[in-house]
DNA sequence: ATAGGAACATAACACCCGTTATGTTACGAA
DNA sequence: TTCGTAACATAACGGGTGTTATGTTCCTAT
């Protein structure tokens, strides 16, 4: 038997996030099946023996994963719904942005996520709360534009399903496409006269992926 | 050593459709993860030997069961799109009763088969394909309401991933809910003036629900 | 210098998986 | 009645899984 623990640095050890950062890698790029404790571990260049001495088992990991997602992939809807100044309309443009730009959130952790969720109870609990929480700030950007209770969880539902759906189906479209789709989405969504009839292509560009503005509450 | 095959039954031999029908069934009720060859045949109370009889591995029947969802769960749709003489806007209410009534489609038999492409590429193919074609068919309705291409387009895509999403996200709403929802989703995707504002909400269930027209072309 | 513990590595356990080799039954034909 | 074969059942193989018991190294405190 030759044992030899070579991987033992005692000035930078691993750490619990260590495991959560590979996991979280190998979760979106490999999909739910790779989250196995051997793969992970050798991913990392690790053994399972020092998996055993940060978590207590896969289960303690897995739920660091879980609220990884719920924090990290939702913070950029927070900083447009809750902690900021902006009305209604800025909102929605907000929202256009981080969906379209994808910074500081990632799409793929969302449908990694939901995949999950369909063989694992307690991440679906997970994914319910924080879909039932971004619907509500969707509902509330609408009731503050004048809809009714009725008509802005209906205009919720169609804003967050299609946007989930998109990349949850894999649809495939350019930048461009989806650019020129915006006005289109506006009109059904808000209302005919959201985007002026005279709005070039460009500005349109501008307004949603134009770096001023990032936060301007 | 004790061998019996006390299960053969001469008269009525197990067939290949008895095994897709109860992976099926498995699938719809326990998830992707109990598409396990023993699991299967311990529900259908045979063994690993009979389903080698009758299948040449576990992926022939996997195939046999893709094909099964794809024709099973396309018919209602077909019949309302592909073969009917109904205008657009009796499209649009034949479809959505298909999706209230649930009747000769099964969502969860739909939310089954997406959670499976996420690990299988040969079902994410056959998911792709039927998930174009459907929306083909809606765009093609809507078309044929006098809105443009791209018009058109994305009120199917929006029809159909939030029809989807409904059911992928497990949204809890009564039937007297999701039918007062509906005008609000026709003013939305189709104009304010579809359902005339006089029409009591049993006309609206009658018109939904009801047996007249089931298939009235 | 030495003891002790942190931070691992190694190997084995029991369990599940698809697949296959082989054994067994029951029925129809001769 | 015998025999062949359809229609299974049984058991084993190799590989993957989470978990654990045990071995090993290196740093720090005394």
């Amino acid at each position: 038997m030759k044992t030899t623990g070579e991987n033992s640095n005692k000035n930078n050890p691993l750490t619990r996030q260590d495991w959560i950062d590979t996991a979280r890698t190998m979760l979106i790029e490999e999909g739910v099946s790779s989250l196995s404790l051997r793969r992970i571990a050798s991913r990392l260049g690790a053994t399972t023996g020092a998996f055993y001495w940060l978590f207590s088992n896969l289960e303690d990991m897995l739920a660091g994963l879980r609220k990884d997602w719920e924090t990290r992939n939702s913070a950029a809807f927070d900083a447009i719904f809750d902690h900021s100044k902006l009305d209604c309309y800025e909102k929605y443009i907000g929202y256009v942005r981080v969906v379209l730009k994808e910074s500081g959130y990632d799409p793929k952790y969302d449908s990694a996520m939901r995949d999950w969720a369909n063989s694992n109870e307690l991440t679906r609990e997970v994914l319910t709360r924080v879909d039932n929480k971004r619907i509500s700030q969707l509902q509330t950007m609408f009731g503050e534009m004048g809809f009714n209770q009725r008509a802005a969880r209906v205009r919720a539902l169609m804003t967050y399903f299609h946007q989930s759906g998109y990349y949850w189906m894999g649809v495939e479209e350019t930048l461009e496409e989806r650019l020129a789709n915006i006005p289109y989405y506006a009109e059904i969504l808000i209302g005919s006269d959201f985007f002026s009839e005279d709005m070039t292509h460009n500005d349109l560009r501008n307004l949603i992926l134009g770096e001023q503005a990032e936060h301007n509450a």
